[in-house]
DNA sequence: AGCAGGTTTAGCG
DNA sequence: CGCTAAACCTGCT
């Protein structure tokens, strides 16, 4: 079976991101340190995030696997996946979509997401504010500004 | 049970 | 307008 991770440098966040793959895209991460690891891609999704970082608009397609975790996360993300590229909705918003209007609690799932900018958890914003992000808001927000940038264009 | 979290809204100065 | 307090809901100990 396919199990593998990949690695590439990204200039627009200044930072290296992580890609995992085992029966379909597990995780994505971002990291700082580039000590002791070599840029490799290998996977399509891989070429599929670059090309996003370079401002593209993509429609990312590809198998995720996210069967461990909780059914409540599971549907946040599921509806995550919905928002359009460029688009931004409060979080309050997004809870009345799934059925309930504990926004903290979708705060919660949100910061689960094992797979940011595939499952676009950085398009959920605060009412008042930018709100927060699992891996750093200075990473939210340069995505928000990339996809922004090209929308306008 | 109890606490904390990527929020929200209302109430008060 | 800025600050505090209570309410909403799920996940973890």
């Amino acid at each position: 079976m396919t199990n593998s991770t990949d690695i590439i440098f990204v200039q627009t966040l200044g930072c290296y991101v992580v890609i995992e793959y085992t029966s379909g895209l597990r995780s994505i991460s971002f990291v700082k340190s580039k000590d002791r690891i070599k840029e490799k891609k290998t996977l399509g999704i891989t070429f599929e995030l670059e090309r996003y970082f370079k401002g593209e608009k993509i429609d990312f397609s590809c198998d995720i696997d996210i069967s461990h975790l909780s059914p409540f996360v599971q549907k946040v993300l599921g509806e995550t996946r919905k928002i359009g590229y460029g688009k931004t909705i409060p979080y309050s918003e997004l809870a009345k979509n799934i059925g309930c209007r504990g926004a903290r609690a979708v705060g919660g799932a949100l910061a689960r997401n094992p797979v940011p900018i595939v499952i676009p958890c950085h398009r959920i914003v605060a009412k008042n504010g930018i709100g927060g992000y699992s891996a750093g808001v200075d990473i939210k927000t340069r995505l928000l500004e990339l996809e922004k940038k090209r929308r306008e264009a």
